[in-house]
DNA sequence: CGGATTTGACCGGCGC
DNA sequence: GCGCCGGTCAAATCCG
C-alpha cells in the first residue's frame, strides 16, 4: 500500500510536470525556452512510476528494527502508522511527517509566516544553460508534493502563479549582493529578494533565532550567522543556485520543524574538506511547490567541484604520496 | 568497498 | 528545573 502511494505520487507528479511543460509550450510558442529541467523532472518521475510498476526499484528504507541503546518510546505509533510507511517518504524526502525523534510522529500545523519585509528586485536575468544534473541540490526534497498538498485540504493550488519566481532572503546584515543567477529555469521573470531582519513577533509567533545583539560583542549565544534564504520552485530544484551552490552537499540530518508540515533537511558542503558551509532545505509552507533553501556560513573556497579540487591536488602535490 | 543517506539519539538554548 | 525544539551525530544502511 505504501508502494501504491508512492507510485501514485510519482506518477501524478510526473504528469503534473508534463502538464506544466505542455502549458508552457502552449503559452509561449514564440519564446525558445529550455524545458530541460522540467522535462528531466517529468521523465524521472514517470520513470520511477514505471519502475515501481514493474519492480520495486530503488526504494530505500530500513529493514530491521535497528535497535539502539535506548529504546523507550515506541508506542507512539497507533493510528498514524499509515504514515510510517517510508516508501513515499523516501521518494520525496521532504514530504510531511518527517522522521527523527519519534516523540513527534505527527506535525502540528500552525502556520506562521517568517518573512517580514519583502523587497522585489527586478533583475533581467539571462538564463543560461547548465549541466542537466550535477549535484542534486536538494533533489530529495523537491520531488512530488501533490498528494500531500491534497491532504492539506484547501491549500490553494496556485502552483503556477506564485511559483517560479525566485526569492532571496537575507537575515541579519544585509549582504544579499550578487544574484548570479544561472539557473536554467526559463520562466523566471524576476528575482524576489526578501530581507529578513528581526521580526517583532508580529503574527503572534515568536521566532527562535532573532537575537539582537546590543553592541558588537554579545553574539556568543548561539550562532547568529547571517543566513541567506532563497526560495526556489521544486521543479528546478537542482541547478538553482544563487550565491554559492554548485557544491556537493551531504545530507546529515532531517527534522520536522514545528510550524511547518514539511521536514527540513540539513546539508553540509562536501566540495572542499573542512568547508563550514551549510544549508537546510524545506518546503515553503504556503506553497508546497516552493523550496526554501537557507544557507549559512560562507564557503571557504571558491565553488570548485570535487573533481576540480582533486585535479588541483594532483597538480599541486603529486609527489606527496598518500597513506 | 567507499561514499552518501537515513534516521533515532543526543545536545544545548530557551520559555515557562 | 523541566520539557520543548531545532540542530547535529553517528551507526546502520544503501548504492554505484
Ligand atoms: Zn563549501
Amino acid at each position: 500500500m505504501n508502494k501504491e502511494l508512492a507510485l501514485q505520487e510519482a506518477a501524478s507528479t510526473g504528469l503534473k510536470a508534463m502538464e506544466h511543460l505542455i502549458k508552457l509550450a502552449a503559452n509561449e510558442p514564440l519564446v525558445q525556452v529550455d524545458c530541460r529541467e522540467i522535462t528531466d523532472f517529468a521523465v524521472a518521475k514517470l520513470k520511477k512510476a514505471n519502475s515501481m510498476v514493474g519492480r520495486t526499484g530503488h526504494a530505500r528504507f530500513r529493514r530491521g528494527p535497528v535497535q539502539v541503546r535506548r529504546q523507550a518510546q515506541n508506542d507512539v505509533k497507533s493510528q498514524e502508522q499509515a504514515y510510517q510507511s517510508q516508501d513515499s517518504l523516501t521518494l520525496l524526502s521532504l514530504s510531511p511527517y518527517g522522521y527523527m525523534e519519534k516523540e513527534r510522529v505527527q506535525a502540528p500545523m500552525s502556520l506562521s509566516v517568517v518573512a517580514p519585509v519583502t523587497v522585489s528586485v527586478q533583475t533581467g536575468l539571462t538564463l543560461g544553460f547548465k549541466k542537466p544534473s550535477v549535484n542534486v541540490d536538494g533533489a530529495g526534497v523537491g520531488a512530488g508534493v501533490m498528494k500531500w498538498k491534497d491532504a492539506f485540504g484547501r491549500m490553494k493550488n496556485r502552483m503556477s502563479s506564485s511559483s517560479f519566481l525566485l526569492s532571496i532572503t537575507n537575515e541579519g546584515n544585509g549582504s544579499i549582493a550578487n544574484v548570479a543567477l544561472s539557473s536554467s529555469m526559463p520562466l523566471l521573470p524576476m528575482v524576489q529578494a526578501v530581507f529578513a531582519g528581526k521580526q517583532p513577533s508580529a503574527t503572534g509567533k515568536r521566532c527562535c533565532e532573532q537575537e539582537q545583539s546590543d553592541d558588537g560583542l554579545s553574539k556568543k549565544k548561539r550562532k547568529v550567522l547571517p543566513r541567506k534564504v532563497i526560495r526556489t520552485p521544486v521543479i528546478s530544484s537542482k541547478t538553482t543556485d544563487i550565491t554559492a551552490d554548485e557544491c556537493s552537499w551531504r545530507k546529515y540530518g532531517q527534522k520536522l520543524i514545528k510550524g511547518s508540515p514539511y521536514p527540513r533537511a540539513y546539508y553540509k558542503c562536501t566540495s572542499f574538506p573542512g568547508c563550514p558551509a551549510k544549508k537546510h532545505v524545506e518546503k515553503a509552507m504556503d506553497d508546497p511547490m516552493m523550496l526554501v533553501v537557507t544557507y549559512e556560513e560562507e564557503h571557504h573556497h571558491k565553488q570548485v567541484t570535487v573533481q576540480e579540487y582533486n585535479s588541483q591536488m594532483m597538480v599541486l602535490g603529486s609527489a606527496e604520496g598518500k597513506e
